[in-house]
DNA sequence: CTCCTGAACGGCTTTACTTCA
DNA sequence: GCTGAAGTAAAGCCGTTCAGG
């Protein structure tokens, strides 16, 4: 297609897209979406335990004291503040983690890569009953990671959980795997590739959108070029300044300061002239069309200023008006 | 056999928190 | 006690690999 800008958007649009409606947004920082109340951030260690046990949501898990800060900071960050209220966070949670066996009694294989992948060799070990495909890769596994598709019930509810919230908090991501009987680090990795999906798919819907935005002032520059060389040719003709009617006044709408044709012997005609001349943008008259619609009936052509001022190249005050620049 | 999809991985960045001078 | 720098950990994103259909 030829722009004539010098864009070239490379899309990689199936050709019958359906133009997919818009996937839920990504929530208000989605990189930033696990973050825990700041008031809660802040308390001491011990302090989220006591608040638990004041809200009555007792945790029935045990911590160690040398894990106890780190823990206290994993489940702090493990909350997802922009989606669950922490009460009921933690409801879920305190029922996750009564769901979970640990092998440590700890929470401490909540998250992180490191921690994670070495949790998953323990949950590999631990949960011999495990997706049916996996539950025979031992020791050799490590050697050759082994893939296996993920059933279309496994995928359903993953797909259910991501439309709900598309990043999970470490509890939610642990009750998800015990219900899919996935390990946690491939629930993980299902949310993490979804949201690349998302944002791909994302990506070409805004991409082909700019690229109808592009066709449309293409059409409309060649269309104000086009126009823009005829008024040219006309000035250059002295019947042009002949038959012109007086050009009036530019007066400005104090109300909403837009620059207004106020002309005495001008019709109406001239007026839808000059209208469609000088506010032929589609957004101006998007923008501005219901006003100057108000302000026509005043026998006022108001015109939004973002129109009239490009038209200076048009040489107004070359016409003999009194319209001054 | 090739191609495509998606599960899985490693590296990097960002953010929050702790420690210490 | 306050403050800022340095260190650490966790979580997410990105690019890539590669198994399996």
């Amino acid at each position: 297609m030829d722009d004539g800008l010098g864009l070239s958007l490379s899309l990689k649009c199936s050709k019958n897209h359906p133009a997919p409606p818009p996937p839920p947004q990504m929530a208000a920082g989605s990189n930033g979406s696990t973050r825990f109340p700041l008031n809660l951030l802040h308390s001491p260690p011990f302090s989220f335990v006591q608040r638990d046990v004041s809200t009555h949501q007792k945790l029935p898990f045990i911590i160690s004291p040398p894990d106890l800060n780190l823990e206290t900071r994993r489940y702090a960050r493990g909350i997802d503040g922009n989606r669950l209220p922490s009460t009921l966070a933690l409801t879920m949670e305190r029922d996750d983690e009564a769901l979970v066996s640990s092998p440590n009694s700890t929470v401490s294989s909540v998250s992180g890569k490191r921690v994670e992948r070495e949790e998953n060799e323990a949950e590999r070990e631990s949960s011999s009953h495990g997706s049916g495909d996996d539950d025979d890769d031992g020791g050799e596994a490590s050697a050759a990671r082994k893939k296996l598709r993920l059933s279309k019930d496994q995928a359903a509810v993953l797909e259910e959980t991501f439309k709900e919230h598309n990043t999970l908090n470490p509890k939610q991501k642990l009750a998800l795997a015990k219900q899919l009987d996935l390990r946690p680090r491939q629930v993980e990795v299902w949310f993490q590739n979804r949201r690349a999906r998302t944002k791909l798919k994302q990506t070409e819907v805004d991409c082909e959108y700019l690229k109808r935005c592009c066709d449309t002032l293409t059409e409309e520059n060649r269309r104000l070029q086009k126009e823009v060389n005829e008024l040219r040719a006309l000035k250059l003709s002295p019947q042009f300044y002949m038959n012109m009617n007086p050009p009036t006044t530019l007066t400005m709408c104090p109300q909403c300061e837009r620059v207004a044709v106020s002309s005495s012997s001008s019709s109406s005609s001239s007026a839808a002239t000059t209208s469609s001349t000088l506010g032929s943008t589609n957004l101006s008259k998007g923008l501005h069309g219901s006003m100057a619609a108000n302000h026509q009936k005043q026998n006022n052509l108001f015109l939004p200023r973002a129109s009239v001022i490009p038209q200076r190249p048009l040489d107004t005050h070359h016409l003999g008006g009194k319209i001054g620049w």
